[in-house]
RNA sequence: CGGGGAGUGGCGCAGUGGUAGCGCACCUGCUUUGGGGGCAGGCGGUCGGGGGUUCAAAUCCCCCCUCCCCGACCA
């Protein structure tokens, strides 16, 4: 492509509303621009970016096996209600109607569409199993879109769906997708784990979200340096300390009230009674099936909720809000300690039985006092133990003990077990050899195609520019012209032209500077731009019968014989 | 939706009641040519929209819209 030619306009300036890094860099290059909040234009650089990433995702998703179909945008509201789903994604659904007042929704996802087509064609166990796929543009009307691309109110995304006649036919589907999904990150070049997240709503078993690590993702998850284990915050968990039997070792005092006045917040009181945090124990209180609960964990830790939930599985827990304080003006807020009256379940974390040898410092269940001593097996009981804190970096990994990291990242792909929701929702089923009536068993594999570029982005660029992986570059090599004003301009000119012919017949995809512009401006432009090869071709270089080549992403430079170059660069 | 901030030419910005400006980009000419050169000339803006105050509004008042940030939310 000659860049004379190039629909391409680069901007010296960062756009003002640009927070990160992948945003600022790909409009302020050319490959994208804002159309609305959250919804973008791919301008042809950025447009051959995102096919790359199309490509590399089908390539793999065929390669497993999987079925490419392509699905539609507007989809009637009337499925949506079928599954209930209109409800649960609610105003995060763009909605329009037609002229006879039909309800329609873009498609923020398509498990309905899919179902519902699968169980119009197929109904016996032989059809089984089958995963189609397509990529197509979903919807989320997101209450605050940000980050450019990484949460925008449309995006690419391949969407893929398993059917299987059961659980075991979906675990074997499940980890096809889930090894494709490691080859496509690999090949597109990010850094990522794939996490435990918590299963959700959906139900299934198994449920992992693929984070690429990146300081601007949006969640936090836990990973472990030494083993494979990593999980989402909520889900994750760690090696939990063995309880030590109570009356190892002298026996403290007996609970001793303090006067703490005016200090409700563990800091205060653990520097007012010249304590650490962690020799506090924090006592917060929940709702349970209506009663009151308390849940025990050490002053310099959280109460993760999810872990909560899962130490009382079956019942319905809440964290109390202030809402809930305020309904119970006798519960001294901040000054509760763990043989509060009035709670009628307490769960600890395993910490709080250790053996401390002089207690805990804890509330005092009373308004500005707190008390010493407070001993697990003496002063207090629990009804159980559970690992309730959330994960902090550090904590020893629970399948091998070294220490946890807890990073940030971006969720650039996910993969469920879904289980028969959609198919019993939407009489997706099957008959099997008895003649009997079963549901599918369903699978949903989803990954950002437009998130991956930014992701990408986030991890591939320097203070100049893109610094793009050769797999998803929109070119190859960036040819630079530099004839000058001189009396070899003409011969360089003329040189630069049949070498990027000769490179283009050698199959090599290549942008090529032609421009009447100054060395200056081409070479920034080809650092912003960020093809991973770029070849300078200037009047010096070729009294020499050489071309300058740079790769782009080490800064690294070297000289070519210009009758070489093309088989260099081609690999042939 | 709560809190904060901003809308002035394609991009970045200045302009607090009195003739709409600057840099970049774009066009023309000259000059320069290995890291966003210089000189000269030029095109381009109903100052987000509507209403109001005033002799006079980008500027003050009211309403609305859009965009950005923090939060809540998020398969």
């Amino acid at each position: 492509m000659r860049m004379s030619r190039l629909f391409l306009r680069t901007l010296r300036d960062d756009p003002s509303d640009a927070e990160v890094d992948s945003h600022r860099l790909l409009v302020r290059a050319g490959y994208i621009r804002k159309v609305a909040a959250g919804i973008y234009s791919w301008l042809p650089l950025g447009h051959r970016v995102l096919r790359r990433v199309e490509q590399i995702v089908r390539e793999e998703m065929d390669a497993a096996g999987a079925q490419e179909l392509l699905l539609p945008i507007i989809q009637p509201l009337e499925l949506w209600q079928r599954t209930g789903r209109d409800k649960a994604y609610g105003p995060l659904m763009f909605k329009l109607t037609d002229r006879k007042e039909t309800g329609f929704a873009l498609a923020p996802t398509a498990e309905e569409v899919i179902t519902a087509t699968v169980a119009g064609e197929y109904g016996s166990y032989r059809d089984l199993p089958v995963n189609l796929y397509q990529f197509g543009w979903k919807y989320r009307d997101e209450l605050r879109p940000r980050f450019g691309l990484l949460r925008s109110r449309e995006f690419l995304m391949k969407d893929a769906y398993s059917f299987d006649a059961d659980i075991e036919g979906l675990k074997v589907s499940y980890k096809q997708m889930y090894d494709a999904y490691h080859r496509v990150f690999e090949r597109c070049g990010l850094s990522f784990r794939p996490v435990e997240a918590q299963a959700g709503e959906i139900g299934g078993d198994v449920n992992h979200e693929f984070m690429a690590v990146a300081a601007v993702g949006e969640d936090d998850f836990v990973w472990c340096r030494n083993c494979d284990y990593a999980a989402n915050v909520e889900a994750a968990v760690r090696a939990a300390p063995a309880p030590t039997a109570v009356g190892d070792g002298p026996q403290p005092d007996a609970m001793a009230p303090e006067h703490t006045p005016d200090l409700p917040g563990i800091k205060g009181v653990a520097e007012f009674l010249s304590v650490e945090p962690g020799q506090m124990l924090k006592c917060i209180a929940f709702d349970v099936d209506g009663e009151m609960g308390l849940a025990l964990v050490p002053g310099d830790r959280e109460v993760n909720p999810y872990a909560l939930n899962r130490a009382l599985a079956g019942r319905k827990v809440r964290l109390w809000d202030d809402a809930d304080f305020d309904a119970h003006p006798d519960v001294p807020k901040g000054y509760i300690g763990p043989h509060f009256p009035g709670a009628t379940v307490r769960v600890a974390d395993p910490v709080v039985a250790v053996y401390t040898g002089d207690g805990w410092v804890t509330g005092a269940n009373t308004v500005d006092h707190h008390v010493r001593h407070a001993l697990f097996g003496r002063d207090f009981e629990v009804d159980s133990f559970a690992d309730l804190v959330t994960v902090v970096t550090g904590d020893p990994c629970p399948r091998c003990g070294a220490p946890l990291s807890v990073d940030r990242g971006i969720e650039v792909g996910h993969t469920f077990q879904l289980g028969t929701k959609y198919s019993v929702a939407l009489g997706a089923e099957y008959t099997d050899e008895k003649g009997a009536q079963h549901p599918m068993v369903m699978g949903c594999y989803g990954i950002g195609v437009s998130r991956v570029v930014a992701a990408v982005v986030e991890e591939h660029h320097d203070d100049s520019g893109l610094t793009w992986p050769a797999a998803l570059a929109p070119f190859a090599v960036h040819l630079l012209s530099l004839p000058g004003k001189g009396e070899a301009a003409p011969e360089v000119r003329a040189a630069a032209d049949r070498l990027y012919d000769e490179l283009r017949a050698a199959g090599v995809e290549v942008l090529y500077d032609d421009r009447d512009q100054s060395p200056g401006v081409k070479f920034a432009d080809a650092d912003l731009l960020g093809m991973p090869t770029q070849l300078v071709l200037g009047a010096k270089g070729l009294a020499r019968g050489v071309v300058e080549r740079k790769d782009r992403g080490s800064g690294e430079r070297d000289e070519v014989a210009l009758d070489a170059v093309v088989g260099v660069i081609s690999g042939s």
